[in-house]
RNA sequence: UGAGGCAUAGCGCAGUUUGGUAGCGCGCUUGGUUAGGGACCAAGAGGUCGUGGGUUCAAGUCCCGUUGCCUCAACCA
């Protein structure tokens, strides 16, 4: 009975996505609401996750090269209007402070919605020669952009993300860098989010506003609806002219630099639950599971099933395994749903069943598989459990992505591939005007170019097509 | 910004049609019994019914305003 409610507080995942994702979101005390209109309070178990991608992440940052900084929240309104496109694109926006001190602000400041006016700044004063070149600075942060509606992680009006702005001396360098974190991203978000992506360029309505060229990591969601999961922008020298970043080059003469800037967000955690989700909750793949491996005693009191459960704590401590025991009284039936409701891959469970005949049982949340395994082995069993867990989320979000990417000669087919939550290649002429009228007949955006296709005939006008493209319904 | 819905205990809700003592389930506290898929018994604590005004002898309930939230649409690196 008491199961019942619960699985009817969870919304059916396949009919009704968007509540599924607002109930286990908050069930499962990721965050609150917050007390401003669209902001969100992060709690422990969700921060735990954002903190797992921070660290993953500033390693391969570092590798490449990329160092932390910080800049500041608040940026005069003049820097804003420096860059005609950005400013158009992010005025409406903005949350503006008009007040400091008791007093009117000569000048009002706006709180960033992303930092390329600030950095571009102070990179203006940093870069004086091609010897400063490459500048390779990336800062974790918070941005604020006052959106219309939100949804917890997806879109809220503050978000926290990684803010990447790299100057250099040549288009093609610039270029270069532009692609490389895109890769950096690809591989991250498939190596330890498990979360397929396809990456490509953005058509002109879709880019950053004052790129050259935007690109994009897109991920089908659980109801086959795309997620733009990160970007990488060329900037050319649209910011380096707007801040006058200039350098003196090998021959003697003042040039403009190139930069380029990429960003993910908390956006990240709410791909994760939504790939990965399902009707018992969060599924978390094991590299950014805040708890790796939940013990949970059984029959505690029958004598030496807590101290067995503590000895295996710690030998996985001790191994570097996120592992946590559940010694509270709560029956092993809520333990069960507490912990697969929250997503760990791997329940261990002791009781003096297992003691006697020396195993334990093992759960692994990802297919819901139960097996019982010695004892002894434990480190061994679990450690690989886990990272098969990591591997297996990956093949089966692939196989579910590949399944449902389709192609559309028309935009009938398209309309019907879209609302049956595919991504839908098709060909493309280059005009907005085509890219438009696909939007309002079918309720789908281009996401990206899809990399190493080529298409005959534009699916909208039927003239030649420049592009294949991906479309999508998006969050 | 449009269209619809919701707001009553920590959570989920009933009660509003027809105004008349503030209810239910879960959770929480205490004690006990339990334990391999959300256990059981007993005793408790907890609510100015989102908010402001109005009608009335009497408002959770009727009227007017207002705020917040949800879904869809629009908007949106």
């Amino acid at each position: 009975m008491a199961k019942e409610q619960f699985v009817e507080q969870i919304a059916d995942i396949e009919k009704d996505f968007p509540q599924w994702y607002t109930d286990v979101v908050l069930k499962t005390k990721l965050v609150d609401y917050g007390p401003v209109k669209g902001t969100m309070v992060i709690r422990p178990y969700g921060y735990a996750v954002w903190e797992l991608i921070q660290k993953n992440l500033d390693e391969m940052f570092k590798a490449e090269g990329v160092e932390n900084a910080y800049f500041p929240l608040l940026i005069p309104m003049s820097f804003l209007t420096k860059e005609a496109e950005h400013v158009e694109g992010f005025a409406p926006e903005v949350a503006v402070v008009t007040h400091a001190g008791g007093e009117q602000l000569a000048e009002p400041l706006v709180v960033r919605p992303t930092s390329e006016t600030v950095i571009g700044h102070m990179y203006s004063k940093w870069v004086q020669s091609y010897r400063d070149l490459p500048l390779l600075i990336n800062q974790w942060c918070n941005v604020m952009r006052w959106e219309k509606t939100t949804r917890p992680f997806l879109r809220t009006s503050e978000f926290l993300w990684q803010e990447g702005h790299t100057v250099h001396a040549s288009a093609q360098e610039a270029e270069e860098e532009t692609q490389k974190m895109l890769g950096v991203y690809k591989t991250f978000a498939e190596n330890c989010l498990a979360i397929p992506v396809v990456t490509g360029k953005k058509t002109e309505k879709e880019k950053f506003a004052g790129a050259i060229a935007t690109y994009g990591m897109e991920a089908m969601m659980k109801d086959g609806k795309s997620l733009q999961a990160g970007t990488s922008h060329y900037l050319g020298q649209n910011f380096s002219k707007a801040f006058d970043i200039q350098f003196l080059d090998k021959d003697s003469t003042q040039k403009y630099a190139y930069t380029t800037s990429w960003g993910v967000s908390t956006r990240l955690i709410g791909a994760i639950i939504m790939t990965h989700g399902d009707q018992r909750g969060l599924v978390f793949p094991p590299k950014v599971a805040p708890i790796q491996t939940i013990i949970v005693p059984i029959a505690a009191k029958k004598g030496g099933v807590n101290e067995a459960c503590a000895e295996l704590e710690a030998k996985l401590k001790n191994v570097g395994i996120r592992v946590k025991t559940d010694y509270t009284d709560n029956s092993p039936g809520w333990k069960f749903n507490e912990w697969e409701m929250k997503g760990v891959p791997v329940r261990v469970e002791i009781g003096p069943r297992d003691l006697e005949q020396g195993k334990m049982m093992l759960f692994r949340r990802d297919t819901l598989e139960k097996i019982s395994v010695s004892l002894e082995n434990a480190v061994e069993e679990i450690t690989a459990l886990l990272a098969t867990i990591q591997k297996d989320m990956l093949a089966a979000a692939l196989q579910r992505r590949e399944e449902r990417i389709v192609y559309a000669n028309s935009v009938e087919e398209l309309l019907k591939g879209v609302e049956t939550g595919n991504f839908v290649k098709a060909g493309w002429c280059e005009d907005r005007a085509c890219e438009e009228q696909i939007k309002a007949q079918t309720a789908a955006t281009s996401r990206v170019y899809a990399e190493g296709e080529t298409a005959e005939t534009c699916v909208c006008c039927g003239k030649k097509a420049k592009h294949m493209v991906i479309f999508a319904r998006a969050y």
